[in-house]
RNA sequence: GCCCUCAUCGUCUAGUGGCCCAGGACGCCGCCCUUUCAAGGCGGUAGCACGGGUUCGAAUCCCGUUGGGGGCACCA
């Protein structure tokens, strides 16, 4: 073992003693069943729906049982750390409420600030020889990794392959004073080999695992600076620290309880209860597999901001993945109530947008058009000013265009799934936004003979009338679609298809497509009422007549 | 390769030995309503991965197989 000199010579001066530390960071004070939990996310790109998932958790068992939750921001790999994600994370957490209960007595919440924390506990396991110094270069574990493949044993830096674990002093001295780079790894407890470890997890029960022998890296490289620790290395020093009571993160976890557990053992702290969470999954032909924050755009919190998924509807999804029985709850009775860990399932869930989208519908469709026009413009100050300007001078239509077949129904059109949804399905009530249909042969049409499309619309152009009641409005469509061979309904169409061009379901849909240039719209009446009839009349009369068909002129 | 873990309709799930020839929700299909697209109402489709046990009795307990997921980094 190295002197006692030789080892706090590597460490500044004033570097404080654990004990600094355990006064500075006490206990805390909360009654019984107050939980402690913590969101650690690495800054290391867009943030993952599923580390939002885990943080809702997080938060809401902190929140329930009279707690505190915090967020620590995992920084220790600081090459792969991402210019403004910290934004990011911002615009994140207030969209799906996980912001920390708690900024401040535990602090700092960033690791890279919290460097010399780590380095008073490295040394205070130096000095104990429960850590030691290792010279080994890449390619020295390369041919370590090569080696044990060749031999077929495990891999890993462990018993005789760990070539620094029993260094003698003298040779540890000589790299030294060559300035070799080194790390600090963890000495593995010598009887770890062929032992089982047993653990609680708060989800899925008693666990086992064989015991850890690797000697892991604690600390990173000298040749770097700020000196920081692995991830292993600073979830045991902080949630010590910080005093978390639950650790709750993502299933990829659980094989490194054993060696979590021994680093807890070695710095002589009491290791926090752990629960791990099944990861969110996708469908892929073959089968499905963890949610890619490369490959799968819906991986990224981002892409629900964007879409402008309502909150409460992508909260309540969540919700009911972690825990089912939610799912069968209303919406507001479900984001109130707890999410219990041992009702979290194991198995992990697809996401399924549909199912998302459905919910999302459902949960729009109670809210009254201004509240839906306040959520619209939010969403579109960030992600589509050119509706927003339309919004903020067309307000009072706007209005008017959301109460149609919502204000004061009973089943108000679930035409809105997101708030990007309103510009498809309202937008043509504003001219500044709507495209006329001018192509009688337009396929919005369905395949309809264009020299009738013309025809017929002509002539409800000539005699339009905008009449107030919505069956008398109806009826002048009705008796034009009558005159022009229309079935007076889908049935008699059906009866006799050859009888006629289409049935009235036609005819209707035309002047739908005329008006609205969709093949979906709220009522008709009701739209060409709110248009107004100058603008109905401009629709109509966009129609262009139809050429003859391009190629084939007389023959 | 080694280690861990999981397994009910296409998907999310209820189900902890008899209440289950398996219940709900989304999707899909059909019908109804309707002056049109939606919405809505009603109905239908579809599942205990497989093979052995244990038991009077198994989706539920045990063993094995298969399949899925995760881990074995100076990434977290």
């Amino acid at each position: 073992m190295l002197d006692r000199a030789v080892i706090d010579s590597l460490f500044p001066a004033d570097l404080p003693e654990p004990e600094h530390w355990e006064q500075r960071y006490p206990p805390r004070q909360l009654p019984t069943g107050a939980e402690v939990t913590r969101f650690a996310p690495s800054p290391t790109g867009v943030m993952h729906i599923g580390s939002a998932y885990v943080a809702t958790i997080d938060r809401d068992l902190a929140q329930h049982s009279g707690g505190r939750y915090l967020v620590r921001v995992e920084d220790t790999d600081q090459a792969r750390e991402v210019e403004g994600v910290l934004a990011q994370f911002a615009r994140a957490f207030d969209y799906l409420q996980i912001q920390p209960t708690e900024v401040e007595g535990y602090g700092p919440y960033q690791q890279s600030a919290r460097a010399d924390i780590y380095l008073s506990y490295v040394r205070e396991l130096l000095r104990r020889g429960a850590a030691y110094l290792c010279f080994a270069t890449k390619e020295d574990l390369a041919a370590l990794t090569a080696r044990q493949q060749a031999a077929q044993v495990p891999p890993g830096y462990h018993g005789r392959w760990a070539l620094w674990r029993d260094a003698q002093p003298a040779a540890v001295l000589a790299e030294l004073d060559r300035g070799t780079p080194y790390v600090v790894r963890f000495r593995a407890p010598e009887d770890a080999a062929g032992r089982r470890v047993r653990f609680t997890d708060a989800i899925r029960g008693e666990l086992a695992h064989e015991a850890n022998r690797n000697d892991v890296v604690i600390l990173k490289s000298s040749a770097q600076a700020p000196r920081l620790p692995t991830y292993h290395f600073a979830h045991a020093v902080d949630d010590h620290l910080m005093r978390v009571t639950l650790v709750i993160r993502g299933e990829e976890w659980i094989s490194s309880v054993p060696l979590h557990l021994q680093l807890f053992d070695a710095l002589g702290f009491a290791p926090p209860r752990y629960a791990h969470i099944a990861p969110l999954m996708k469908q892929i032909p073959g089968g499905k597999r963890k949610l890619s924050k490369r490959k799968d755009p819906e991986a990224g919190v981002d892409f629900y901001l964007e879409a402008g998924y309502p909150a409460p509807a992508v909260l309540y999804y969540l919700r009911g993945l972690a825990n089912g029985r939610l799912a069968e709850l209303p919406l507001a009775e479900a984001l109130a109530a707890p999410i219990k860990l041992a009702e979290c399932g194991v198995a992990g869930p697809l996401v399924d947008l549909v199912k998302l989208a459905d919910i999302s519908a459902d949960h729009i469709a109670t809210l009254p058009g201004a509240e839906i026009l306040a959520a619209v413009r939010a969403w579109a100050a960030r992600y589509d000013p050119e509706l927003l300007a339309v919004l903020d001078v067309r307000r009072e239509l706007a209005l008017q265009a959301l109460a149609v077949e919502r204000d004061g129904v009973p089943n108000p059109r679930k035409d809105l799934r997101t708030w990007s949804d309103f510009r498809p399905a309202y937008g043509f009530f504003f001219p500044e936004l709507f495209a006329l249909v001018k192509r009688a042969d337009d396929e919005r049409f369905g395949g309809l003979d264009p020299n009738l499309v013309h025809g017929f619309v002509t002539d409800l152009a000539e005699s339009y009338r905008p009449l107030d009641d919505p069956r008398d409005w109806f009826d002048q469509i009705r008796q034009l679609a009558a005159k022009h061979g229309f079935a007076p309904s889908a049935k008699d169409y059906k009866k006799n298809p050859d009888a006629y061009p289409g049935s009235i379901r036609e005819a209707a849909q035309l002047v739908r497509v005329l008006l609205t240039g969709s093949t979906r719209s709220p009522d008709l009446h009701a739209v060409a009422t709110t248009l107004g009839p100058a603008e109905v009349q401009r629709r109509l009369r966009a129609l262009s007549e139809p050429s003859a068909p391009p190629g084939r002129a007389q023959g």
